[in-house]
RNA sequence: GGCCCUAUCGUCUAACGGUUAGGACGGAUCCUUCUCAAGGAUCAAAUCGCGGUCCGAUUCCGCGUAGGGUCACCA
C-alpha cells in the first residue's frame, strides 16, 4: 500500500520571486498529492549559484503558504528524506556520479569551453546540431572534480515515452547526448540532480512545465542507466502573456504572486482561476472552493496549448469567492482595508455593503477613495450650487421640494432612520411630482456633492438623521 | 535553422465520430433607476486552410499555415 503512495515535489530555484506560472505548476502538484492523500514535497534546486538570489527560499515559502499550498516535507520542516536543498545534498550526487563511473557511463569532460565552443561553432557552420558525444575522445584522465563530469549515454535510438496530459511523446537520438551530470564548480546540473532526488525521495508524478520536454530523453536515460523506472510526467501548458503571444515571463508583466496579495486578492480566488488556466474538468461549474477543487482535479482534464492569461477575469473570479464570504468576514476584511482615520469613524461598518457591491478585491477600495468615492460620507461635500438643479426644474421648485423632503425627513425617528423609511418618507413625495428626478437628484446631490453616487436612501441611512437634515439644509 | 508540440467565439473552455457546437469572462441591448454600482433578462460572437477515411468529421489521417517550446558548466 505504502508503494502506491503518490508522491509530489515542487522544486523551484532560489533565483528571485515567484511567479503565477511557478505557482499554478505548485498547485498542481498540490492538488494531485492531496486528492490521493499523498505526500507534496517542497525541494529547493539551488545548484546554481551564480543566479541565486538572496531571500528568494522565504520568499517562495511565503507565496506557497499564502496560497495555502502547505507541504508535507521541505526545508524547514524536514521529512525522511532530508535535507530539501540540493546545496546540501552533494554527497548524494556524488555517490550516484560514482555509481555511473564505477560502470564506465560518466567521464571527465576533457576539453576546455573554448574548445567546446569552437565545435559547437563547427556545427553550426556545418548546419548540423551540435553533439558533444561526437566528440568522445578516447585518452580520458580520470575524474578529479576540477573537470566537468558527463554522462556518457548509452544507446542511440528514438526515445518514446508517455506523458500524462500530452500522450506519447517522442524525440529522435539528436535528443540524447552526453550533457554535464557534475559542473566544475562541484554542483550538480538540472539535469542529474533531480533525477537523483526523484529518485531518492520516491517521487511518482513529476508536475512541470512544457519547457522540460525536450530535455525528457536525457532524463530517461538516466533512470534508464540507474535501472530505475521513472515517474510519470505531468506537463504542464504554459501560460501566456495578456497579448496571448509569448510565454508569460517576469519582462511581459508576470507579477511576484505575493503582489496579488498585496492587492486584495483572496488566496482561494487565486487558486480557483490559477487551477482554471489551462485545465476544466467538464461541465459548466467554475467557481470552486478549495476542497471541490481538490475533488475534481483530475490530471488528464489539462490542455496541451497555452492559455492566456487574463486580469478581467481574475477579477471577476475574485468577486465571486468573496460573494462565498459570510457578511461578517466580509465586514472585517472592508474594515481592515479602509485608511485608520475612515476605519475609526462610527459609519465606517455600515459603508461596508456598499462598498462590497463595487469592488472585485479589496484593494479596489483604495482606488474609490483615490476617487472621491467615499469621502462625502465622512465630511459634507462642496459643490457649486447649480448642480442641484434637475434637467430644467426652476431653482424656486428644487428649493420647494427639499423643505418637503426636510419636513417628511423629520417625521421620521433617529432610530427609525433606515434606508427602506427614508426611501418610502421621500418617495410618497417624489411619486406626486412630474418626475421623481425633480427630488431625488437635488436630495442626493445635497448629500454626495456627485454626478455619480450611490442614491439618496443609501446615504442618508448612512450618515444619520441630523448630518442629512443639515446638509439638505444648507443645499436650501 | 534542427528537433518536439499545439490549434473551437476577442479570452478561458465543453462536446463516446451523429448537438440548433454548450457554459463562463468581457461586450451590446433592455428592465430596475434622478445618477453610479449591484441585480434580472435578451442578443452578437468560434470549430485555421486544403485534401483524405467514413453514411456522417470540431473529433481520425496527411499536407499547408499560424503559434509555442527547446537546442548551456540555467533551471
Amino acid at each position: 500500500m505504502e508503494d502506491n503512495k503518490v508522491i509530489t515535489r515542487f522544486a523551484p530555484s532560489p533565483t528571485g520571486f515567484m511567479h503565477v506560472g511557478g505557482a499554478r505548476t505548485a498547485l498542481y502538484a498540490w492538488l494531485l498529492a492531496r486528492k490521493n492523500n499523498g505526500q507534496f514535497i517542497l525541494r529547493i534546486e539551488d545548484t546554481d549559484k551564480v543566479r541565486e538570489v538572496e531571500g528568494s527560499i522565504a520568499h517562495i515559502q511565503k507565496s506557497l503558504k499564502w496560497l495555502g499550498l502547505e507541504w508535507d516535507q521541505g526545508p524547514d520542516i524536514g521529512g525522511s528524506y532530508a535535507p530539501y536543498i540540493q546545496s546540501e545534498r552533494l554527497e548524494i550526487y556524488k555517490k550516484y556520479a560514482d555509481i555511473l563511473i564505477k560502470k564506465g557511463m560518466a567521464y571527465a569532460d576533457p576539453y576546455t569551453e573554448e574548445e567546446i565552443e569552437k565545435f559547437r561553432k563547427e556545427a553550426e557552420a556545418d548546419k548540423k546540431p551540435f553533439l558533444y558525444r561526437e566528440h568522445r575522445r578516447e585518452d580520458v584522465l580520470p575524474w578529479d572534480g576540477t573537470k566537468p563530469l558527463r554522462f556518457k549515454v548509452g544507446e542511440l535510438k528514438r526515445t518514446v515515452w508517455n506523458d500524462v496530459v500530452w500522450g506519447e511523446l517522442s524525440a529522435g537520438p539528436e535528443a540524447l547526448d552526453d550533457f554535464i551530470l557534475i559542473k566544475s564548480d562541484g554542483y550538480p546540473t538540472y539535469n542529474f540532480a533531480h533525477v537523483v532526488d526523484d529518485i531518492e525521495m520516491g517521487v511518482t508524478h513529476v508536475v512541470r512545465g512544457q519547457e522540460f520536454i525536450s530535455s525528457t530523453p536525457k532524463f530517461l536515460s538516466l533512470y534508464e542507466a540507474f535501472g530505475v523506472k521513472p515517474p510519470l510526467f505531468v506537463t504542464t501548458p504554459p501560460i501566456m502573456g495578456p497579448d496571448g503571444k509569448k510565454k508569460l515571463s517576469k519582462r511581459d508583466g508576470a507579477k511576484d504572486i505575493l503582489d496579488y496579495e498585496k492587492e486584495g486578492y483572496l488566496p482561494d480566488a487565486m487558486i480557483n482561476y490559477l487551477a482554471f488556466l489551462g485545465f476544466n474538468p467538464g461541465g459548466e461549474k467554475e467557481v470552486y472552493i478549495r476542497e471541490e477543487l481538490i475533488n475534481i482535479f483530475d490530471l488528464t482534464k489539462i490542455q496541451c496549448s497555452g492559455a492566456q492569461w487574463n486580469d478581467v477575469k481574475l477579477d471577476w473570479m475574485n468577486k465571486e469567492h468573496i460573494k462565498l464570504l459570510s457578511k461578517e468576514e466580509i465586514k472585517k476584511n472592508i474594515l481592515k482595508w479602509l485608511p485608520e482615520k475612515m476605519r475609526n469613524n462610527k459609519i465606517a461598518p455600515k459603508l461596508a455593503p456598499l462598498i462590497f457591491e463595487r469592488i472585485n478585491k479589496w484593494g479596489d477600495i483604495k482606488d474609490m477613495i483615490a476617487r472621491g468615492e467615499l469621502s462625502f460620507f465622512f465630511n459634507a461635500p462642496e459643490y457649486p450650487k447649480e448642480k442641484l438643479i434637475f434637467k430644467n426644474t426652476s431653482p424656486e421648485k428644487i428649493k420647494n421640494n427639499l423643505e418637503l423632503a426636510i419636513k417628511e425627513l423629520e417625521k421620521l425617528d433617529e432610530n427609525n432612520f433606515t434606508e427602506e423609511n427614508i426611501k418610502n418618507a421621500l418617495m410618497s413625495i417624489a411619486d406626486k411630482l412630474e418626475s421623481r428626478g425633480e427630488l431625488l437628484h437635488p436630495v442626493r446631490f445635497a448629500l454626495s456633492g456627485l454626478d455619480k453616487s450611490p442614491d439618496p436612501f443609501t446615504i442618508a441611512s448612512i450618515i444619520g438623521k441630523n448630518e442629512t437634515l443639515s446638509r439638505i439644509q444648507k443645499a436650501i
